[in-house]
DNA sequence: AACATAAATGACAGCGCTGTCATTTAAAAT
DNA sequence: ATTTTAAATGACAGCGCTGTCATTTATGTT
């Protein structure tokens, strides 16, 4: 069973290799009917045009790398099924590269994999989205990209984004439905956009609820478990605690658990306890964890086809939906005890 | 900057492209000398062999291909972690590629991808290692594969194993010297042969410390949660219930410790509590589990390797070495409670 | 020293596509 | 009908490697 090769299907069209090419590659100035013609023989065939021969003629490897430093694995598996998914659809392959962002031979080792890789472009996943060196050095080689990233205005580049702010305020806004006036807040790493966005979400929806702001509920965290049983305990021992708490990850919320359970405080019957990523943790913990889902696949298959596209000649360029994340509500999570 | 060919090389060392190409490829007949004089120019000029050209060239794409259906992410990050480790070392590129075991279009979509992508082989992991189907038509289109997969002495194709029977002992055995006697077993997914294996570590363990074996105290599960909240309150509600549960996987031992928290029975005190897998649940959990922690990326990178040194011609193949799987003591098992 | 043998190297074609540019064919304009 | 202009197609080289096989050089043998 020999391999075909698009000889054979110029062959059997009648035409030129040239003119098949062409069919493949969707260029113009090929007559419907012989598009049409070619078409059905390469499917009769079952004609795959090979890749490598396809990259070494045009210099384009018809990859595409991903970027990510380890958030949470749920993260990068949705992540890398959404991106998969765009590059299926397109013919391209992925090229996945999980990285340390806060090393410093996270460029080297990049341009170590661009060159021998060569990559057509990446996509770019927090925190890797705000190392503002690995950017300019993509500038600098003009290598195509795209960012997966909160919502931020300032940005110019191609950019797929979800509204934290407004997540978060829907959480705090279901907290404040239950009744509940003090809110503490568990701050993620500063210097990552999407914890001030967060964070801002927090302080709109309290004064949107005319709820005063309290410095002393906020609460620096690290998006770690560590942290959050850290910041939990700091909130819960608080002189007038708070009735509900808001930790910027589901991590840090996992850790307000077990700060709570080691305090006897029973969740949600004297706290509440709101997450955010909607990791699966959250439906394994005892209550399970009202949280923000994102929709993390849809968003990876906008990022990778808004790089394609930028990538491909000869296709319209992307404009990408506007996502939404959604509250989940689940048992952490209930009417504030007067 | 323009890029270097091997011809570039091949100038500069006053040799022919082909010589350098044999340096390159780590073929024998090239005199020490040649090979030291030609390895040094290509690092001076940081040469990197273009892989469309090479793939064109000898017909094989210098990619394999990794195959898994979600178990769970953590273990799918840690198996991509290892298996790329591997790739990066020997040049290779990977193509993941998560599938569904169970739906009928999986052959297809796998044979689409082959064709397209031309892996030159592929690692498998559970459940795909034990779909005959699957197996039979990667034979059939000779496409080289390894399996990772739990320790099963009937198979004899290219395999890198964990001993799950040895691994399940360890923690039986630990609940035993706890004092245990009634030990509740919650099987996972039978027709998986790793389910198997840990029942058997079960009945193993019992045996050599004279523990009579229950029929009563062993529950059918299927690896979720869920299933996981039902057989524990099976257990639970048993005339004389156990005073420990083996969980086949943490999933199902995270079930366990909700019904236990329903039934108001605190762990470890009333119950103690062993999971499988070492997912990082288990310590994000309250209070934090004891399981069984797989050497997962070391066992993928020797999957790795065990099919590139097939692949590739000058490699001495490779034996794999004992990997062992590990229990971490956490908080979730303790004394029984007399 | 002359030959046989093995090791090291090179010449050359060609893998299967695509870019460039020339050529043919159809449509539009006169 | 004839010329002008645009659309459709084809010829051909070459992308950067590697396989094959011929050739050169070193090594061993008598």
């Amino acid at each position: 069973m020999k391999k075909i090769t698009m000889q054979d299907v110029a062959e059997q069209a009648g035409v030129s290799p040239k003119t098949v090419s062409r069919v493949i590659n969707n260029e113009p100035r090929v007559s419907e009917s012989t598009r049409k013609k070619i078409q059905q023989i390469i499917d009769e065939l079952d004609f795959q045009p090979n890749k490598s021969a396809q990259s070494l003629a045009a210099d384009r490897s018809l990859l595409i790398g991903l970027l990510y430093d380890n958030p949470s694995s749920a993260y990068i598996t949705n992540l890398q099924a959404g991106v998969l998914d765009t590059c299926y659809q397109f013919g391209y392959g992925l090229v996945i590269h999980p990285c340390q962002n806060d090393t410093p031979d996270l460029l080297p080792k990049l341009r170590n994999l661009l060159a021998s890789s060569r990559m057509d472009g990446l996509v770019l996943t927090p925190p890797m989205t705000e190392n503002q060196e690995l950017l300019d050095f993509l500038e600098s080689t003009d290598t195509p990209y795209v960012l997966i990233s909160p919502l931020d205005d300032a940005r110019t580049c191609p950019i797929v984004s979800l509204d934290d702010v407004s997540a978060t305020k829907q959480s705090i806004q279901h907290l404040i439905d239950f009744g509940h006036r003090r809110i503490g807040f568990i701050l993620g790493t500063r210097q990552r956009s999407g914890s001030e966005m967060r964070f801002l979400g927090y302080k709109q929806a309290l004064e949107e609820n005319n709820v005063s702001f309290d410095e002393s509920l906020v609460v620096q965290g690290d998006f770690t478990f560590d942290s959050g049983v850290v910041a939990a305990q700091q909130l819960l021992r608080h002189e007038t605690p708070p009735s509900a708490i808001f930790a910027s990850n589901d991590y840090m919320a996992a850790g307000v658990m077990k700060a709570a359970a080691q305090l006897r405080i029973p969740i949600p019957y004297e706290l509440s306890l709101c997450g955010f990523d909607d990791t699966p943790l959250a439906m394994y913990m005892t209550p399970t964890l009202t949280t923000v889902r994102h929709p993390v696949e849809q968003l990876a298959r906008e990022a990778g086809e808004l790089l394609i596209r930028q990538l491909k000649k000869y296709l319209q360029p992307f404009k990408p939906e506007e996502l939404q994340s959604k509250l989940i509500i689940r048992d952490s999570t209930g009417p504030v005890n007067k």
